[in-house]
DNA sequence: GCTCAAGTTGCAACCGGTTGCAACCACAGG
DNA sequence: CCTGTGGTTGCAACCGGTTGCAACTTGAGC
């Protein structure tokens, strides 16, 4: 069926390992010899079984990666990145689809049984335990969107989403807001808390000021539209930080709804500033991930981690800035 | 490092053969040996190689799923759907980005050596040529979003676009629209030709109407936009089929800033009926396209024509239909 | 022409599994 | 007690590669 090392040897004239060398990078082999094979592997169409040969060098060059936010936009922003950037360094991408699984086991399993190199948790709402029992089970993994303070012993790539929280506070306040809200993504996403925790540490600054809160079913447009239309009922705040751009644009759809102008009557502050977020109609103001830098750093963790595996765990954080655009009124 | 068969084999006293056995279906091991073979495994926490085990079976259980379309939403509900079907099956997703790639020859030699045991093209703006080479090639494929006139080598899945066209344009007419538009996806795909076709044919039965017609230069919000912005500038049209959801919302910003209401002023029907068009500040009258229809469909082609390798050909097209909202005026 | 080091080559074992085959076993039927 | 049968088991070869090792080739230096 398949051309195979045997088939090129035997019509170069040469050995298997012959073969076998010229396809290895450094491996000694002679110009002539080379050039045999070579001619004859074009010959047959022939070229390598990545498989067979990861069971002798133990690299399969598959990078498990794992996630289960499929309802937020961002995530193909994400998709795209990840796999491009994989796929530059002679990596592929297994994709894992987390959304009804909550066991790490299982993925663990199923990851191993095809001896992927790396893992990436490309997620975070997974819980650190995700990340955690991938390296448990002797796999190099990154947690990138991850809490590094409750995950040392994983790398983690992202941002500091307490700080994020602060700055959204501190944002508020530079525009005279007095009433203001928190909007957050689900309790058991870290990121939803850590954002949580930086606003309220930053407004606890300035008792004079009103917060409330609440913390969405999900990051997605539904959730953050249905927390929106539950404030409106009985909350009289002037601006809210939604914890993500996409439940601000659910945020934004429950204010159209109730006749309120976003930027003029209420403001609203996202995360993330994804692609949407740009378009006039929706013309976010939000706090800017750096989302190709963190996910291009993450990829070279892995690099660097194929190459040491021992490699000492470490965070990579890079920071965050307000993108101004048309959701929340101007500076004084 | 990892556990292996002879270790497990060791433990339990038996031949590596007997391992094996007990852990392929329907192989001849004895309820015994086989009790003996799984407290063994359980205990050195063993799992098979699946990557090994292909070499002798042929069966990867991986599948090339390929596309280069990260820049509209609906494809982050089609990678949902696509993982989640396969991995039900037991099937693993290797992704494939061809964003900026144009050979198919460097995709097919990638997955050939990674031995998938199938491929799906996830792609209307993908040539045929690209399914083919992987037929050509051995790889038994399924173009999902493909066209069937072009490609009979090759298994399509998919709607009839043509016929989606034709159905747009009767749903303008109906409506009593009087100039009309179409404003497709780029030219080299093919749904954006065949939606064309349709339309244009559907309509020269009724000379009197006034066609315009444009092809962006990508399923994407901003090409969309664009087009709709040039055709404000000069063209009368009542009303426009735009090729895809994502088009349309691109359209209707430019119509925003142009201060037209759309559905009032001027008629949008979109196609594809993404979830974004359901948000009640898109509310996009459009014709829905089964997606998860089509996937499982794609899916279940795969697994029968890893059954049956040599199976003949075949088109599978579902149904398509207008989803009423807010983007067309009321049939009188 | 001889020596020797460096570079090249093939053999054979191995990676972690699967599988055809023949030997073996237990047991039912005569 | 013998025979035949069907199910179980282990051996050994194989899947498509890689790699340590020893043997070989080559050519420079004297």
């Amino acid at each position: 069926m398949s051309v195979t090392l045997k088939d090129v040897a035997a019509l170069a004239g040469v050995s298997r390992s012959a073969v076998s060398r010229t396809f290895t990078e450094g491996a000694s082999v002679s110009a002539k010899t080379r050039s045999k094979v070579e001619k004859a592997a074009h010959e047959l169409g022939y070229s390598p079984n990545a498989l067979a040969s990861s069971l002798t060098t133990g690299r399969t060059k598959l990078i498990g990666l794992i996630s289960n936010n499929f309802h937020n936009p961002i995530f193909l922003e994400v998709f795209d990145q990840f796999t491009r950037a994989l796929q530059e360094r002679g990596l592929r991408p297994l994709i894992v689809n987390l959304t009804d699984e909550t066991e790490p086991a299982n993925s663990v399993r199923m990851l191993r049984q095809y001896s992927v190199d790396a893992a990436i948790v490309a997620s975070s709402t997974l819980p650190p335990s995700f990340a955690k029992a991938f390296h448990d089970a002797g796999v190099p993994v990154v947690h990138t969107f991850g809490r590094s303070a409750t995950s040392p012993e994983v790398h983690v790539v992202g941002i500091d989403n307490v700080e994020c929280g602060r700055m959204a506070a501190r944002e508020l306040l530079a525009r005279g807001y007095k009433r203001v809200g928190y909007l957050g993504g689900p309790k058991n996403a870290t990121s939803a808390l850590d954002r949580y925790r930086g606003f309220m540490e930053e407004l606890a600054n300035h008792p004079e000021i009103d917060v409330t809160h609440c913390f969405a079913d999900a990051y997605s447009f539904e959730a953050g539209r249905a927390e929106m239309l539950r404030f409106l009922e009985d909350t009289t705040a002037q601006a809210y930080f939604c914890g993500d751009d996409i439940l601000s644009v659910g945020a934004l759809s429950a204010l159209k709804d109730h006749g309120l102008q976003p930027g003029q009557e209420i403001g609203i502050i996202g995360l993330n500033d994804m692609e949407m977020s740009r378009w006039e109609s929706v013309d976010l103001t939000t706090i800017h991930q750096p989302i190709k830098q963190i996910i291009t750093s993450s990829v070279d963790l892995i690099e660097e981690m194929l190459k040491e595996p021992q490699r000492y765990p470490e965070a990579r954080i890079f920071p965050c800035r307000v993108i101004e655009r048309g959701t929340l009124r101007p500076r004084p």
